[in-house]
RNA sequence: GGGAGGUUAGCUCAGCGGUAGAGCACCUGCCUUACACGCAGGGUGUCGUGGGUUCGAGCCCCUCACCUCCCACCA
């Protein structure tokens, strides 16, 4: 005997009194855990299912320094709902978790830590400071995890990698030992992005222009061997350079400076001789038209110097201060006050010509803030200009697709125009480059330090210090972390993997990079789709940063709202190429449909008795309400499965939102209730109730794991469609049987249609829904619309009549003309429908039906004009003008009963 | 200087060539035997501008304007 469950169950939901539960229960059984074909049995035996067919999905990992944040919230969640969804449906399915070591930004917090007891890193030591950060690594690591459980993550934890553990750092030596093996990896002395901030080179993609008013300053370089006044004028932002300069370049075809070319000019202060260069690269209209060529110091006058094969002078050292090669009395000065000083002595000679206010787009870096420094060093380099061909092979021939495919072209400009890839970093956090010295300087490039000295022929080897760009292991994530190099099972099984979902921000820094280096190592693409997020901003759309004060916390939402409010909120709000701006308001909404769906679970338990959720079900046999609703959840299931496929989860969300608030709760539930009354039970009703409510939390359950798991619990039933949980229970599917015959689709749409009607009277009359209504039904006058339907036959049936008592609070149906005075009438397929209340018939709004009167001569006039014209009629598909004359047919009867209400004459023409 | 996206109700956004939609907000009436995190009803639009294609354009084409964001070595 079952107890009533409605008393068991709260009025309220709660998300806290089950969500941790749940996730305890799931990783204690172990449902996300995969076994793989062929793989050794292990822990791995408890797996869900033993599908073949595989799905996977790579987490993008989150750095170890911390906390996860909304665009975190937002991508885990859409992969979670993926694997989820794809799990339901049968696939052995892979979310693999997992952090990333981060290098500048984990030594950065680390150093920030240290310096509250006032050290630095050197005062540590490389072995010291290393053993701190792992220390600090294993105290955060945990809370990525503990923040994934709480959003309700499905991911295989046995699985979960660190880009710095053993595995993944063999990985790294691998593929860095090939490349250079390739040579594609090389070691040279080059102009880089010097961040003085970090103390270390950094890439490209970690420079970020700001525009920046500076001043631009003009300065006379005299001409030697010139007559004694000739000077040249040259324009520069960066005075302080010119104690590097080792040319001056002008466009060969200028004609005010053609004669100069082959002479020399004199470095004003530094006193020193320089060519004049002639180079295309120089803009003859802007500034003089000269420019100063400083190769050390200036990425463009690097290119200009190789071109010319000009020497170069570094004057600035990587700490942004000047060296002895800028003068003694410049030497050790910080760049700002050399600046100021060379301006004095510049001025003071007479070489400053000219100053003005300048703005002009800037380098900082990302990560610290400084103006990056160009700066002469020795690094490593990756070149990847044919692994870029490969990545853009991929994209064309559709071995890789973007979506939305807008990112293509994006794609496109960034991989045909890459340059080589600065990959070596002066820190300590990281894989350190498996490169060996030995006494006079000879490398050795090789996986082991052993492997180095076997070549080497000795063992008096010292490892470069540097360390490689963190981007470098992240390129390799979505082989590595499955066994690569080995040929494992997971690899062969799971590789390449199904779809990568990540921000646009890092479409180069990551994503390009994994597709390069995976079709390189392994011949194929590591994911075939990429689903590019926006941006989470807040409410009102602006971007969320701690100065601004409106970072929201998933955390703290999902305290609030519970983690399937916050879940279905970000995915319904995940539109393809927009940003996602995260409304508390919206929130609470979709908590309140949490509770809708509570109520609704609640509500059905309290009623079906002993009934189950049926294995099957004679549709053939039902009412027309019970067939209603499953054809609504077939197309439901139909549209959501289409959805995902796509990516689109706003309009999946979308979906299942309209199907179980309004399809479900206002109508289906509304229209079973009679039928559920004791001594007045439809067919099957209870049954349908359960197989509904139960397929629509399977089909709710990967956006909202946590409030299905618990309410598809209680389901009588449930365990026969799967004995332990509904995470594991099968997706359900579109049932073409179940779709309703246009007949049927139209008989339902005439009834919500009535039902309309009377709640529209009953509300213009101020009544209460206790006021019952009378409805009155008689054959509309000539010129009625054709309708299968015989709608005075099926509203005045004993099912609709039941039907309308319970939903819309009609006492009889009658089939008669209305009382004289009516005015309500409506035209519905044919018949006029009049509905009287037992009240005193209240003075009518006249002007409320003079503006309805308006709008619908409006209305004629507009589809009258269409049908009129020739063109229309014989242009326009036939069914088009069908429903136009119907159209017309239609607004004309209204027309005749508003006209008659305002006492006016039937026709106006 | 290139490129991408956006411009639809008060707000945030859907929208498939055929009479403009949702949620939230707002107004009115309701504690109707699941739910007040609720029920029912309601109002609101020059669909950014100007052209074009079409019988018919929010939707397709062109122009311009404004907003966001990427990429880019005019010193």
């Amino acid at each position: 005997m079952r107890t009533t469950p409605i008393i068991e169950m709260d009025k309220r939901f709660d998300p806290k009194s089950y969500e941790s539960r749940w996730q305890a229960e799931w990783a204690a059984q172990g449902y996300f855990v995969c076994a793989v074909p062929g793989a050794p049995p292990g822990s791995a035996e408890a797996t869900a299912t033993g599908s073949s067919e595989a799905y996977c999905i790579m987490i993008p990992p989150p750095n170890i320094t911390g906390k996860l944040h909304m665009g975190h919230a937002l991508q885990s969640t859409l992969q979670d709902l993926l694997t989820r969804w794809r799990r339901m449906q049968g696939r052995n399915s892979l979310w693999l978790p997992g952090t990333d070591h981060a290098g500048i930004a984990t030594q950065l917090m680390v150093e920030r830590d240290l310096a509250k007891e006032s050290k630095s890193r050197h005062d540590l030591g490389r072995e010291k400071f290393l053993q701190r950060v792992w220390a600090w690594k294993e105290q955060y690591q945990g809370n990525i995890r503990r923040q994934l459980d709480l959003l309700g993550a499905s991911c295989d934890w046995t699985r979960e990698r660190f880009t710095l553990d053993d595995g993944l750092s063999r990985a790294v030596r691998e593929a860095f030992v090939r490349l250079y093996e390739e040579g594609r990896i090389t070691r040279g002395e080059y102009l880089v992005n010097w961040s003085t901030g970090l103390d270390t080179a950094i890439s490209d993609l970690e420079v970020e222009m700001r525009p920046v008013t500076d001043k631009m300053w003009q300065i006379a370089y005299p001409i030697a061997g010139g007559a004694s006044d000739e000077r040249v004028v040259v324009a520069t932002t960066r005075p302080e350079t010119l104690l590097g300069d080792t040319a001056l370049a002008v466009h060969p075809e200028d004609e005010r400076y053609r004669h100069l070319v082959g002479k020399q000019a004199i470095v004003p202060v530094a006193g020193r001789s320089i060519p004049f260069v002639a180079d295309d690269s120089v803009e003859r209209e802007f500034g003089t038209g000269v420019v100063k060529v400083t190769p050390y110091h200036d990425m463009a006058d690097f290119e200009t110097g190789r071109r010319h094969g000009l020497p170069g002078i570094q004057v600035i050292d990587r700490k942004g201060r000047m060296t002895a090669a800028a003068g003694a009395e410049f030497e050790g000065m910080e760049v700002e006050a050399a600046r100021e000083l060379l301006l004095a002595k510049l001025r003071q000679d007479g070489f400053l010509v000219h100053e003005e206010a300048y703005l002009h787009n800037v380098g900082f870096c990302q990560r610290s803030g400084v103006r990056v420094q160009p700066l002469m060093s020795t690094q490593w380099f990756c070149d990847v200009s044919s692994m870029a061909a490969e990545a853009l092979a991929a994209h064309r021939d559709g071995r890789l697709e973007l979506v939305p495919a807008s990112w293509g072209k994006t794609w496109e400009h960034w991989l045909e125009n890459i340059r080589p890839w600065c990959i070596s970093r002066q820190l300590w956090w990281g894989h350190q480059i498996p490169a060996w010295y030995d006494e006079v300087g000879n490398v050795f490039v090789a996986r082991s330090r052993e492997a180095a000295a076997a070549q080497a022929g000795h063992d008096r080897l010292t490892q470069d210090s540097d360390v490689l760009d963190t981007w470098f292991s992240s390129a390799l994530w979505p082989f590595s972390t499955l066994g690569w190099p080995e040929k494992t099972a997971d690899l062969a099984f799971f590789y390449p993997t199904s779809v990568l979902i990540t921000g646009f921000d890092i479409l180069f820094f990551w994503v390009a990079r994994m597709v390069m280096m995976g079709l390189h190592f392994t011949g194929e693409s590591p994911f075939a789709r990429v689903h590019l997020t926006g941006l989470v901003r807040d409410a009102e759309g602006v971007k969320m940063s701690k100065t601004k004060g409106n970072v929201l916390d998933p955390e703290d939402l999902i305290e609030e709202h519970g983690a399937d409010a916050v879940r279905f909120t970000l995915a319904s709000l995940d539109a393809p190429g927009r940003d996602i701006p995260l409304d508390p308001n919206v929130m609470a909404g979709n908590r309140a449909f949490g509770n809708k769906i509570w109520n609704a679970t609640r509500f059905a338990l309290s009623k079906v008795d002993e009934a189950k959720i049926p294995e099957s079900i004679d549709f053939d046999r039902l009412a027309l309400p019970e067939r209603w609703i499953l054809a609504r959840l077939s197309e439901t299931a139909a549209g959501v499965d289409a959805s995902l496929e796509d990516f689109r989860f706003d309009v999946a969300c979308r979906d299942l939102y309209y199907f179980f608030w309004s399809d479900f709760c206002d109508w289906y539930i509304e229209m079973a209730k009679p039928g559920l009354e004791p001594g007045n039970e439809r067919l099957l009703v209870k049954e349908v109730l359960l197989l509904t409510l139960d397929r629509a939390l399977r089909l709710l359950h990967p956006a909202m794991p946590f409030l299905t798991e618990e309410l598809w619990q209680k389901l009588p039933g449930h365990e026969a469609i799967h004995p332990q949980t509904i995470c594991l229970a099968a997706y359900p599917q579109r049932v073409p049987k179940w779709e309703l015959s246009a007949l049927e689709a139209e008989k339902m749409k005439l009834f919500r249609e009535t039902v309309t009607i009377v709640r529209n009277d009953r509300a213009d009359k101020k009544l209460t829904h206790r006021v019952k209504a009378d409805l009155y039904l008689q054959s509309a006058k000539a010129g009625v619309p054709e309708s299968a339907v015989d709608a005075i036959a099926f509203l005045s049936s004993e099912e609709a009549k039941r039907l309308l008592s319970s939903i819309a609070g009609v006492r009889s149906v009658m089939v008669a003309a209305p009382p004289l005075g009516a005015t309500n009438k409506h035209i519905r397929k044919g018949a006029e429908i009049t509905c009287r209340f037992d009240i005193p018939e209240t003075a009518v709004d006249l002007d409320k039906l003079r503006l309805a009167l308006t709008a619908n001569e409006e209305n004629i006039g507009k589809v009258r004009a269409r049908l009129e014209s020739t063109e229309f009629a014989a242009k326009a598909p036939a069914a088009v003008v069908e429903g136009a004359r119907r159209n017309l047919e239609t607004l004309q009867l209204e027309r005749a009963r508003l006209r008659a209400a305002l006492g006016l004459d039937a026709e106006p023409e």
